[in-house]
DNA sequence: AAGTGGTCTAGACCACTGC
DNA sequence: CAGTGGTCTAGACCACTTG
């Protein structure tokens, strides 16, 4: 009850700011991004009902219904008929990471295991940290990962943490999970809400090579992505690297 | 007047045909998509104004909205205030290919300029037949083209075309602009209407490698194109292969 | 001025979830 | 059962386009 009543008062509190101009959907649309990036309504969330904002915002249904949907097709929130709605959890079923190994000739996806090969702290090199957005020389957790599908690696990750935010990480003991992201949710309380991913292509590395079974200068595909918690800040950036035989990428143009 | 008393007709004939347990706007939905799959719509026209469609399918204005609504979100159809609502045109700035050679540094896209290289009438390779679903050894019309930047070239098109389709296509006076379905339009009256797209990423082979200027084996992102016209005719299948070094595709995961 | 889509309201009824 | 989102209606008023 009283948690109800507390995400309630989230948005009662504000009567509106400064609609110039803007239509009253978006602003009832921005109000409720606000409160999600900057952390005051977190991946997993129930809102308010659709009536129950209407009210306390003073707006109509179908105005509120209007920006929820909005931001229903963003995917920002998913509905759920008798439930309510939620604020969504980050989907990396959308990565680009999806299209290695898609469908095994029948179709069906594939579970790719993953590994650690290796795991430690140290300062970080100078273009991690730069493309971490801290000091130069920082202390970084760095985690090394295979990917296999079955005995066969498929793809390497090299990851990279700053080591305030997650201490104690490269310590042997912790077990890392194939979703690196639920551990460092539970043990460090910290949220993923974003991701940005670039795609290249290009010769294997000689150590990608070697770990991936391949030859040297062989194609791969290359994954960078920059991982972000509330509030726009970067906690990690990743490289994969994977046999570019096991990746394919679909669209559709209209 | 005529002309637009004609396109109303496409609607009003059909009084929404079996609902079975379909919400109303996803029956309005089908039905415009339907004309525009078979042809009836072309991209470009104009359909009947909302209270129109309202009216001669006899449904509310809201109804029709949230159809259309729909329908612009996949970019079947566009709006324009005060005018009306369109059917779209292909947009191939969609197409996967625009992620070569993106961003100078300055972030600017840059044109891509495209020579013939080579081009002919022959009985297709049977897997190339088997991908445009004609019969095994059909005439086929073969064109073959370079991507450059400046004086650069960054990409090699390998291009089919059912012989019957585009006839005399083959021919040196005809000449091939950047945007080929824009001739395939004038020349032959056949409209692209959408297309789809699979990426990789591979080795060059000898071919490829020469007309790149790089060495066999370098890694090259593969993309395999097959384009539809009406009715879901396959009139082309494509597979473009460029320097991975000038490739780069970028995403945001929520 | 007439017609278009864009916004916004105010309600009715239904289907689904939970207690 | 009460509460949620899902559908559908019927209208008002505005902003933009065209003749």
């Amino acid at each position: 009850m009283d948690a109800e009543v507390d995400r309630l008062s989230l948005f009662s509190a504000t009567p509106l700011e400064a609609t110039q101009g803007k239509p009253l959907y978006r602003v009832v649309e921005d109000h409720i991004r606000n409160l999600i990036t900057t952390g005051r309504l977190i991946p997993g969330d129930l809102i308010p009902s659709e009536s129950q904002l209407a009210k306390a915002l003073g707006v109509s249904p179908g105005t509120v219904k209007k920006a929820i949907t909005n931001l229903v097709w963003e995917q920002l929130l998913f509905r759920h008929q008798g439930k309510g709605t939620y604020v969504s959890r980050v989907d990396f079923e959308k990565s680009l990471f999806r299209f290695f190994s898609y469908g095994d000739a029948e179709g069906r996806s594939i579970r790719i295991h993953k590994e650690t090969t290796a795991r430690r702290r140290q300062p970080g090199p100078a273009d991690i940290c730069k493309r971490l957005g801290v000091a130069t020389e920082s202390d970084l957790v760095y985690i090394e990962r295979v990917g296999l599908i079955g005995e066969q690696p498929v793809l390497v990750e090299y990851s990279w943490w700053p080591a305030t935010v997650v201490p104690g990480l490269e310590d042997e003991s912790i077990h890392i999970p194939d979703y690196l992201y639920a551990l460092v949710l539970d043990q460090y309380g910290v949220p993923i809400v974003r991701a940005q991913e670039t795609l290249t292509a290009d010769a294997a590395d000689a150590k990608t090579a070697k770990m991936l079974g391949i030859a040297k200068g062989t194609p791969v595909v290359v994954l960078k992505r920059t991982t972000y918690t509330q509030g726009d800040r970067i906690v990690e950036v990743r490289t994969t690297k994977g046999r570019a035989d096991r990746f394919s990428y679909k669209t559709e143009i209209r």
